[in-house]
DNA sequence: CGCAATTGGCTCACCTAAAT
DNA sequence: ATTTAGGTGAGCCAATTGCG
């Protein structure tokens, strides 16, 4: 096997196609000399490794993008690594909250196991957070996990959060959750932007029992649904957390039976230091708040 | 029409061996 | 040990074909 076939291999599965990659490389490589490269690699190994018409992985090729990607997705990064620029670094892909509520903690621990470490930290959700994974921008994601991911990623669920309702004031007579979709109360729905996981779960569970409640006010997070609904402009949808700071006045109501919300670690690949460390810290943090939900 | 594969000519990196 | 010269082939490009 030739190192400059693989790296070839591994612009052209992750581009999805020869012509893609070739605009994608960082040198100059046309698009017979990559399709011959790709062609040879195949005859060496004895396998198909991509389906043509359509152009996609076989099983085999999957494999061995499996093994070699984590490897070229570093190397570019090596370089500061071995000239000592910094030891170690963590690139964290997160939702807003775990970055804004707990990493500054849990990144000032890390540091002082890893002195002189690198984070960069982006903010974004679950689907933007495998695309960031899967281009090697990023070690580690920690969102809301779907019902299931890809299976080229590992994952480590780290707390459940049940769904809960946000009522304002006004609302202080209504006991139950249900009372909003069986008519008893009517209020706006204020929730998170209707293809957040959340939001999704939330309208298939109130189907599943033959109701509806489309969403009046689209607030992009969950600090905001809460302000809204401090605001009495409607009921908020939201998860139980624990520390969170609800605004005067509003009260959560317990949504029975509803599936709980996910928020798990998931990455490619076998995951090294620091991120190792990070996970374990971020994993003990999680079950401390696991443990005050279900206290209450 | 778009994209992968093929063809043919060419360059240059690398190996070996001889010279310094 | 280093430099130089010659031979070889891997890999490049432009043009073209072939296929869905």
């Amino acid at each position: 096997m030739n190192l400059h076939h693989l790296e070839l291999f591994y612009y052209v599965a992750k581009a999805g196609g020869i012509s893609r990659a070739c605009a994608v490389i960082p040198y100059g490589v046309q698009q017979p000399a990559v399709s011959a490269q790709i062609l040879t690699l195949e005859k060496e190994l004895g396998l198909v490794l991509f389906q043509r018409k359509p152009f996609h992985l076989t099983p085999a090729g999957g494999r061995l993008f499996a093994e070699i990607a984590p490897f070229f997705e570093r190397v570019a990064d090596l370089g500061p690594v071995l000239r000592g620029e910094f030891s170690h670094q963590l690139r964290l892909v997160a939702l807003g909250e775990v970055l804004k509520d707990h990493m500054p903690e849990l990144l000032q621990a890390l540091m002082r196991r890893f002195p002189g470490l690198k984070a960069r930290l982006y903010e974004r959700n679950q689907a933007e957070a495998i695309a960031l994974l899967d281009e090697g921008e990023a070690d580690l994601a920690v969102t809301v996990r779907e019902t299931s991911l890809p299976e080229r990623f590992a994952s480590r669920d780290l707390i459940r959060l049940p769904m809960v309702l946000l009522v304002p004031p006004s609302f202080a007579r209504v006991k139950r959750a249900e009372a909003f979709w069986t008519g008893e109360a009517r209020a706006p729905l204020v929730a998170l932007p209707g293809n957040e996981i959340l939001t999704r779960h939330f309208a298939a569970e109130l189907l599943r029992r033959g109701a509806s409640w489309p969403t009046a006010i689209e607030a992009n997070g969950v600090e905001l649904v809460a302000n809204y609904v401090s605001h009495g402009m409607g009921v908020g949808l939201s998860v139980r957390v624990p520390q969170a700071k609800l605004p005067p006045g509003v009260r959560v109501l317990p949504l029975k039976d509803f599936p709980d919300i996910v928020v798990a670690a998931f990455w490619r690949g076998t995951l090294r230091e620091p991120s190792v460390t990070f996970l374990d810290l971020l994993t003990k943090r999680a079950e401390v708040f696991s443990r005050r939900i279900a206290r209450r």
